[in-house]
RNA sequence: GGCCCCAUCGUCUAGAGGCCCAGGACACCGGGUUUUCAACCCGGCGACAGGGGUUCGAAUCCCCUUGGGGCUACCA
């Protein structure tokens, strides 16, 4: 039996790249029949936020990918989180001290730092000198009575060469002299990744060790930890990591980037306002655009929707937000480094699961191409039943806060039929939202105005179908199309003619649902006093 | 700087020595369809990073160069 797993570290949102690394994870899991866990890496004090945690389990719930032991769930080898179980690391940690393979070290941070300089300057590999005699539980009291930092070092003392057999990469080869000792065990008593990670992998029973190409180097150092600790050594396999069409890793700081670069190619922004619109202070916003710091998401979504500027989406809930589906998401991470070999490209979550194999596995690093993930999401769009559709388009206009959200089951099935070709569930969003707000509130779009009303005789011919409409005993999308054809037949010219312009008047821009669907939803009162206003507001009238 | 990984169209990739003057998908360009935007249909552009070997034969194997990426923390 198979055993994978998945251990984000609980710093803020699960991001794309960490998803792909859940669901390889998972899909392995799942196509060899074995189990799949979820643990939480939050031996960094500092770096941990509370709801992280939370959101990360919400961000894989609505990807599909669930767990089968994890820290909401338990399981026969929790706590699955990684600060639960110190008492199970410092026994390890006694267990190495005792047998002399792990040492005390008091040096503080600066004086690590000062080592650490010196050797950049001279170009010197920094490693770590090993004192020729290991400090003493009597030298610990001392250094803690002198307030000095107490961490325990793992003594690196093989010589052979360490072999990785990477189940992606084939053997890599590292030379011991090139790994100084490290630290296992920090001075907050929390033990550092390096020494959670062995110890857990081994307790809770993970044979397949999948994660971003990062690791390949500490794979070296974890092997010496197993071996010392008389552990089996997992498999292990290193994926390519995803790079960002800007260069680079993929990282969440590309939001914040992002954000800053929009700011700074608009004229005029009022700092306070803005600050305002993000919840935070102005002194924190100039520090941001300074480069100093960065405020936290909710606030730089919040600045974002301000400006009206769309920042790239980083985090799994970004996509959710863009109205983008959980199975476009795994799908295509799927494919950003594996491939089923047989040229399928779209498939399902059980596709995907029935196909995966390791060996398939890409070694090179692959960009992430939004163009194709948005053909994905239009793919999937297309192929979801609607009632699982209906499901994600709820789930989206609640998330959203949409005046969408009014509508009751049978109009939000409709709206989706009339999409049909939609990219995304943004784009459904607002094709359909002029239906739920009040005529009052319909913004027309300048561009469209001008080229429609303004421009031709789109004005006269507005009149027109408003009162052809008027004299309608029945609005459904039959009697307005047959109205609309007679008329555009009537004064010889195309039907775009005289629905382009009904089209404005209902939904202030040129981008709408099927204009003969529009307007039957809106219903006949509304339908006039739509056009009722944008006669009023746009016609000759006004200047007399 | 050191160590490690990687290298096929703009992008994701197929390709395990002859099936490849390299196939698919997305993007792009042209055309069609059309009440808008999409969707849809047809067509087109487009790659084996460079140089050496090995071999009867190399995108596929080896070496070097170049380029990209990762790591180099009391972060994971």
């Amino acid at each position: 039996m198979i055993v994978t797993r998945f251990a984000p570290s609980p710093t803020g949102y699960l991001h794309v790249g960490g998803a792909r690394t859940a669901l390889f994870n998972w899909l392995l899991a799942r196509r060899l029949g074995g189990r799949f866990l979820l643990r939480i890496e939050d031996t960094d004090v500092k770096r941990n936020t509370p709801t992280a945690a939370a959101q990360v389990m919400a961000d894989l719930r609505w990807l599909g990918l669930d767990w089968d032991e994890g820290p909401d769930i338990g399981g026969p080898s929790g706590p699955y989180s990684q600060s639960e179980r110190r008492p199970i690391y410092d026994r390890y940690i006694r267990r190495l001290l005792d047998e002399k393979k792990a040492y005390y070290c008091f040096d503080t941070s600066e004086e690590l730092g000062a080592l650490r300089d010196e050797a950049q300057t001279e170009k010197r590999h920094n490693l770590y000198q090993r004192p020729s005699q290991f400090p003493t539980e009597a030298d610990v009291q001392k250094a803690r009575a002198e307030g000095r930092p107490v961490t325990v070092r793992f003594a690196v003392t093989q010589t052979e060469p360490i072999v990785v057999e990477d189940e992606i990469r084939g053997q890599v080869t590292f030379n011991p002299a090139d790994i100084g000792d490290f630290i296992i065990l920090k001075s907050d008593g929390f033990p550092t990744y390096h020494f959670a990670v062995v110890v857990d992998d081994e307790l809770m029973g993970v044979t397949h060790i999948l994660r971003g190409q990062e690791h390949l180097m500490n794979t070296p150092n974890h092997q010496l930890l197993q071996k010392a600790l008389g552990f089996r050594i997992p498999k292990y396999a290193h994926m390519s990591v995803t790079v960002s069409d800007s260069g680079g890793k993929l990282s969440k700081r590309e939001r914040p980037k992002a954000l800053r670069t929009a700011v700074e190619a608009k004229v005029g922004v009022d700092h306070a306002v803005l600050a305002k619109a993000g919840g935070i202070s102005v002194e924190e916003l100039d520090s941001f655009l300074r480069g100093d710091s960065a405020p936290d998401m909710p606030a730089i979504d919040a600045m974002a929707e301000f400006l009206g500027v769309h920042l790239p989406e980083i985090n799994v809930v970004d996509f959710f937000r863009s109205g983008y589906l959980p199975e476009t998401m795994v799908n295509f991470l799927a494919l950003l480094g594996w491939n089923p070999g047989d040229g399928r490209e779209i498939m399902t979550r059980q596709e995907l699961i029935e196909a995966f194999d390791l060996l398939r596995v890409t070694k090179a690093n692959s960009l992430f191409d939004r163009n194709k993930l948005l053909a994905f999401n239009t793919e999937h769009i297309k192929r979801t039943p609607a009632e699982t559709l209906a499901g994600h388009f709820r789930a989206y206009l609640k998330a959203v806060d949409s005046p969408v959200a009014g509508a009751d089951d049978a109009l939000l099935a409709r709206i989706i039929r009339l999409n049909e070709g939609a990219r995304t569930l943004e784009q459904i969003e607002q094709k359909s939202r002029f239906a739920f707000i009040p005529n009052e509130a319909v913004c027309y779009d300048p561009e469209s105005v001008r080229k429609v009303l303004l421009k031709g005789d789109g004005l006269a011919i507005l009149r027109a179908v408003g009162q052809g409409l008027a004299a309608l005993k029945e609005l459904t999308p039959e009697t307005v199309e047959t109205l609309l054809r007679g008329l555009a037949e009537e004064k010889q010219v195309g039907l775009g003619k005289v629905a382009q312009p009904l089209r404005v008047a209902l939904c202030g821009n040129t981008v709408s649902l099927p204009i003969f669907d529009a307007a039957q939803m809106l219903g006949l009162n509304n339908t006039l006093k739509r056009i009722e206003r944008t006669l009023k507001e746009f016609g000759p009238s006004r200047g007399s």
